[in-house]
DNA sequence: AGAGGCTACTTGAGACCTCAACTATATCGG
DNA sequence: CCGATATAGTTGAGGTCTCAAGTAGCCTCT
């Protein structure tokens, strides 16, 4: 009964833990895309991709590149930064090596827009997550997260 | 500087672990839709959905109620219910006792594409996560989630 | 009974994402 | 150098979700 058929349905208990993981983790997704469309007009995604600007030398970066990095598919970047320099974020430029690609910048005010709205993030991402986690559990949660990552590795995404 | 300062960022342990799970979770999540999606023409969401109301008393239940135990907005739920019957999965009923209401039935149909979806799908979510994971690890992620889920109580959502 | 407020559900608009198709440039092997 | 193939990015259509607004039935209190 407690034993693993290869191909057949979750254990009892792995069954329980798919649930929590589903259900916490749409729950936790939404919140924050709530709080950064509320507080900041940005959805999640955005606020990432303004904050993978924002670490880059030069605020700078390829679109492939930062594509890569986000694991966000070409086209979703394509449009997010269509719509993120809309409002001014943002700016396109030619790449001055490889005439097929774009640089990104994230401008002043996307910077500006991000400081603004980094503090309410970080207050919520304490406030579902590590707030309630012991130094343990986030230990647990980087190791068990890691590992799934790794699993990612030498597939095609 | 292991102090944790309120109201402030991650220290850089959480903030480790925040990235491996952010990465993670949306890895994970676009892994089981896209799977669904080639595989049986259907999104995670929607699967969910069939679960819910394959393990329902009758194979029916009270939409508010299905919305509720999924943690589906109504509006959402009604969008994707609609287009659940558009393809012959569910069926709606009114509600005998409260004339608001309406029941939703899995159809023969319904059950038949679970049951043809299910299999394939529990091969991914093991091979995206329990085959990598030890069974301390998937405790370890079952508690904390359910530490996550306890800090939603008594919340709005 | 009927006013007010709550619950149930729907609707439509708009946002974001996926997928497939397309253009343009780069690169590699004869 | 040329053709084949791979890479970079864009586009448009279509699907799912959110949000706000709307309809309708229920429930309580006087």
């Amino acid at each position: 009964m407690a034993v693993k058929q290869k191909g057949t349905w979750l254990t009892g208990s792995e069954q329980r833990a798919w649930r929590a993981y589903l259900l916490s983790t749409q729950l936790v997704d939404e919140r924050l895309d709530r709080q950064l469309q509320r507080d900041s007009q940005m959805p999640h995604a955005y606020y990432a991709i303004l904050v993978g600007l924002s670490e880059a030398p030069d605020q700078t970066r390829r679109m492939s590149d930062l594509a890569r990095t986000l694991r966000y598919s070409q086209s979703r970047l394509t449009h997010a930064i269509s719509s993120i320099e809309r409002n001014g974020w943002v700016e396109r430029r030619e790449c001055p090596t490889d005439r097929r690609g774009q640089l990104v910048t994230i401008t002043a005010a996307g910077t500006a827009a991000l400081a603004k709205a980094a503090p309410g993030h970080a207050a919520e991402v304490r406030a579902a997550v590590f707030d309630l986690l012991s130094a343990e559990q986030v230990d647990q949660l980087h190791s068990i997260c890691t590992t799934i990552l790794d699993g990612f590795d030498g597939r095609d995404c």
